[in-house]
DNA sequence: AAAAACCGATAGGCTAAGCCTATGGAATTA
DNA sequence: TAATTCCATAGGCTTAGCCTATCGGTTTTT
């Protein structure tokens, strides 16, 4: 079956004959004669009655009919859709997401955003910050919430620095650092519970590096990928943290966060695409994500 | 556009590969390409991402394949649909009515029905019975419940007495006569306010043919095609009617119905099809209606 | 580093699908 | 009865869609 088929069975229906049809579609009838006697075979089923004079539908045509119409114009509605897609007014964009990227206030632009393109659809990916980056050149998302690009992939991606997300000590409640703000160089001989490397590049060197110039290496107890579990251990008496402030979901009442001395113990929070996938409508998303920012950023 | 293009599109996108989709297919790599090719120039936007080694789709194409993929879902749905049909197992009854059939609790025949045939949807259609005889005819509806057939119908049409239904004279609740039975020598000097002959033939001819043998030919005052116009028009005192008693389809309390004393005073209620556009779906309607019928009439 | 493998685009030829004109049978209209 | 209109069918033509083969490009293998 084709979509001429169904083109020329509903002329037939519309028109109530195979030569009206046949006029209106700028064919000759034996066309429409031979076409319809080809859908009818296919489906097994007659759709027209034909007596001398009059031509009518079957019960079958009859329904038949309703489903031909409704594909008919679902095959305008593909083509205008893509189109639309593809002059950027319509469309889909998927963003990625990391639990970090949740205090930086995302699903208050995810519904101003959705306010002013209400076409547009926007779907939700959570992943690490380094898969958002593979991701981002496979073209499974078109914009990611992510942590610094690691170098190579500076030449393929564009990234920009939403934000600077301080770096703090999590300690037990009672721990002698706490409140702080804490230098670093007191807690050398603690055991650290850290975020996987894999999960966030940025954020294991940093700690690395942070710890270097403080003049140590981290004895690492034990690396983790989720925050929960993170919290778990360092409550559990098994070492102690530091992570980027905002990639804590839920203060805990047993743990303390403490500032660090160190002036440049921040991460970058930032927005990367792909210039190379680049298109109107993600444009206009980073647009508004960018104004969005600032706006957040001079009220806090 | 045809639906070929939307299979191949569909082929590629799921198998991320112009030469996977073509042996999928069975058909060369050059026609995926070129289906392709002429697919988004129709639409004028590119739907795939080529690049050596692997091909994506763009964002328009992306929105093309959820629509692609409902159409061809629904290409397979109306094949199926149509040939459910054409077995019996689904369809539309178009089911012609007149305001005397309610009284015939035809809405517990449909209830009845509906529960039995869950896929198969009732259309029921407002006709008077004369209207009714050429629906069947041109096909326009299955079944009707009407009265009974003039001869020239009679070869084309069968119909089938579902109820002998009782004609009752109409008077002022006042009128000397009532509440009857009357005698319609009685009444050989009213006015009379009969319903057209366009709406039923069978009924018209009916109250001439009582009439005749009692003895007279009604003066008629008026005529009216609805029954609200006719108890109107008795009530003002106009005249007095002639009517079957299931058309009444409420009692009004200035009106008297009354029997006649005429043992022939009946019109026929009957359930009409067109045997040459029969199909197992409404024969089984037709076979229910009866029993149900058969079930009203005893219990009454 | 060269070779092999794989990708999609393109060219040229072949075949069959779809269209055309013409005709025929059936029913309606003049 | 003749003329008209309907749809089906036959036969021929054209072209759309398919095939094979090849090319340039990239990745993978050797």
């Amino acid at each position: 079956m084709e979509l001429r088929h169904l083109r020329y069975f509903t002329a037939v229906a519309d028109q109530g004959s195979f030569s009206g049809a046949a006029r209106r579609l700028h064919v000759a009838q034996s066309a429409i004669s031979e076409q319809l006697a080809n859908l009818e075979h296919e489906i097994g089923a007659a759709l027209f009655e034909r007596s001398a004079r009059k031509t009518g539908l079957t019960p079958a045509g009859r329904a038949f009919l309703e489903e031909a119409r409704r594909i008919l114009a679902s095959a305008d509605h593909a083509i205008d859709v893509a189109q639309r897609v593809h002059r950027g007014e319509a469309g889909t964009i998927r963003i990625g997401f990391f639990t970090g990227s949740m205090g930086m206030d995302l699903p208050r632009l995810i519904r101003t955003f959705r306010r002013q393109y209400a076409r547009v659809r926007l779907s939700l990916v959570e992943m690490t910050p380094k898969q958002q980056w593979t991701a981002l050149l496979e073209g499974k998302i078109d914009v990611g919430f992510t942590r610094r690009l690691e170098p190579e992939f500076r030449s393929e991606l564009r990234a920009i620095t939403l934000h600077q997300d301080p770096i703090v000590a999590i300690l037990p409640k009672n721990h002698p650092a706490a409140p702080g703000p804490v230098d670093l160089r007191d807690l050398a001989d603690e055991n650290f519970v850290l975020s996987s490397r894999d999960v966030s590049p940025a954020v294991f060197d940093k700690v690395i590096e942070l710890c270097s110039e403080a003049g140590f290496s981290p004895r690492i107890a034990s690396i983790s990928s989720v925050w929960s579990s993170v919290a778990l251990m360092v409550q559990a008496g098994e070492g102690i943290s530091l992570l980027p402030l905002n990639e804590q979901q839920f203060r805990t009442r047993d743990l303390a966060f403490c500032p660090l001395k160190a002036k440049n113990a921040f991460v970058e929070f930032v927005m990367a695409w792909s210039p190379r996938r680049d298109n109107p409508l993600t444009r206009s998303f980073r647009q508004l994500a960018l104004a969005h920012h600032r706006d957040v950023a001079v009220r806090g």
